[in-house]
DNA sequence: CTCCGAGTTGCACCCCTGGA
DNA sequence: TCCAGGGGTGCAACTCGGAG
């Protein structure tokens, strides 16, 4: 079997369009790759599971698998399968002008070969509009008659009543008209991308391209001359760094101070001096917005784009665990309540009705980050009306741990600009670290449960129990702390 | 990947002022 | 009397950072 001359694939082409630096180290220099982390791992998991599932839009048709032997091979069976009169295929293989390609959907319809792009996102982006082109190009070069192309994304409005409703679920844009009228510069762009990847490396210097519109692998590679406390470092919006950067101003110390905004330049100032800044006034009153009894709130949930249970849109998210410490008074004994939903089964009723029988209807409920818990709270009370008045009332009660933080009324110079709990409880409770948890944040906790879910029966999930709850609780037990660090610091 | 709140920015709009 | 420009305001659009 003849093998196939390959010079790039379509997400290498999406890669290049990013940036030709990025396309020709991952061609030439792939060992320089930065790590992926599982996080990541897991979403492009998510990404495929929702392309798996597109499938069924158009059901009975024939799949090339990935992976099973060669390029080659894949393209042969493509096409014995359209030579068969197959009318549906998935991940069907094309390769044309050097470029290889595998369509998420390719169905054959009254006037000829539609082919779709499935994306797990819920609308329509720029950089999707490329991916379709590119693939319309090939499939067109290769001699197959197209007659349409389609993106096809998540509906986030469809509510889940009973079993999935597919057509309900996606969103299909006709965009032959756009695809067509990019055939063009992509050609063009191919042909630039091979021109470039023959000859030396290209000189591109860092810049926005390098996270957007997605992350760059090469970034531990490229961004290797920027130092410590550099201006990529400061947090929030304001200057534009790249603008900086051209000047020739990389290091914080560089920086003229008028040209930070306020947050900014106590980020600045504290890094450089190694200061921290602690503002007792506001502290303070912060402190005394607070009442008692006091209670301290913190949910774990997941989300996935396909709705597991009725009255949920995707990505919606679904609380399945929480921690509950309070104070009955100032300087009281901690109370503490958890719970953790047994795998596979809707929690949302039991975590509500725990909950509002737990926390007293005039207790103050502290969060970090509260716009979280307020949101999550918000949803259960659409979601069981029955309850929304006590609901209402608890949100009504919710203060932010974060705010002394986020307004930088306590700042450390440490904090690198994050008010997030995971860089500000290391730094004020040292005793209390994330470090040699097993799971060390929130989406490996909802990674953590879906896991569960997919084999309840496994040995490990004791384990996994054992380290929810762990972490869900240092969580609220971290910002009882916190609170006491803050009180004294007044 | 989504969602949310908060902060920023850009823009339209208003009034006021001063030059012609 | 007209208009351009400065300054304040209020809204919408956007981005960022943090949450999962």
């Amino acid at each position: 079997m003849k093998t196939v001359n390959l010079s790039l694939s379509k997400s290498s082409f999406i890669r290049g369009l990013q940036c030709h630096k990025s396309l020709y180290l991952y061609k030439h220099q792939p060992e320089l790759r930065d790590e992926i982390s599982a996080l990541q791992q897991a979403l492009f998991q998510s990404g495929t599971d929702v392309g798996i599932y597109a499938q069924k839009l158009f059901p009975g048709g024939v799949a090339i698998p990935f992976g099973k032997g060669t390029l080659s091979k894949q393209l042969s069976l493509t096409k014995s399968e359209i030579e068969k009169g197959t009318n549906t295929l998935y991940e069907a293989a094309f390769v044309h002008d050097n470029v290889f390609v595998k369509v998420d959907i390719l169905h054959k319809g009254k006037m000829g070969w539609e082919l779709y792009e499935v994306k797990s996102s819920t609308g329509e982006k720029d950089v999707y509009l490329d991916d379709v082109a590119i693939q319309y190009y090939v499939l067109k070069g290769a001699g197959l008659p197209v007659s349409k192309a389609f993106l096809v994304h998540i509906n986030n409005k469809y509510v889940r009543k009973g079993k999935i409703d597919v057509k309900k679920l996606f969103e299909i844009i006709d965009c032959t008209k756009r695809v067509k009228n990019k055939q063009d510069s992509v050609k063009k762009e191919l042909a630039k991308q091979k021109k470039m990847l023959e000859g030396d490396i290209p000189e591109i210097d860092i810049g926005k391209y390098c996270s957007a519109p997605y992350n760059c692998d090469f970034q531990g590679h490229c961004w290797q001359h920027i130092p410590e406390n550099s201006i990529f470092d400061l947090r929030g919006h304001g200057v534009n760094k790249f603008d900086l950067y051209k000047q020739g101003i990389v290091h914080l110390k560089d920086v003229p101070a008028d040209s930070l905004n306020r947050n900014q330049g106590i980020q600045a100032n504290a890094t450089l001096k190694k200061k921290n800044v602690i503002d007792k006034d506001k502290i303070k009153k912060f402190i005394e917005s607070l009442w008692y009894p006091l209670y301290f709130l913190d949910f774990e949930t997941f989300d996935c784009a396909i709705p597991p249970y009725d009255n949920l849109r995707p990505y919606q998210k679904v609380p399945f665990q929480y921690s509950l410490d309070y104070l009955e008074k100032k300087g009281g004994k901690i109370g503490h309540y958890e719970y953790l939903a047994p795998p596979n089964t809707d929690p949302r009723e039991e975590i509500i009705t725990r909950l509002i029988k737990e926390i007293p209807q005039d207790a103050c409920v502290l969060a970090y980050n509260m716009s979280f818990e307020k949101g999550v709270l918000k949803q259960l009370a659409e979601w069981f009306p029955k309850y929304k008045g006590k609901i209402d009332r608890i949100i009504s009660n919710i203060r932010d741990l974060a705010a002394p933080f986020r307004s930088k009324d306590y700042y450390h110079y440490k904090m690198n600009g994050s008010f997030s709990m995971k860089i500000v409880l290391p730094i004020l409770v040292p005793e209390l670290s994330y470090d040699d948890m097993d799971i060390g944040e929130g989406g490996m906790a909802s990674e953590a449960y879906l896991k569960m879910c997919q084999s309840p029966d496994s040995t490990e999930n004791e384990q996994i129990r054992k380290a929810l709850l762990e972490y869900c609780g240092l969580d609220t037990l971290g910002m009882v702390r916190i609170l006491e660090k803050l009180g004294k610091a007044c």
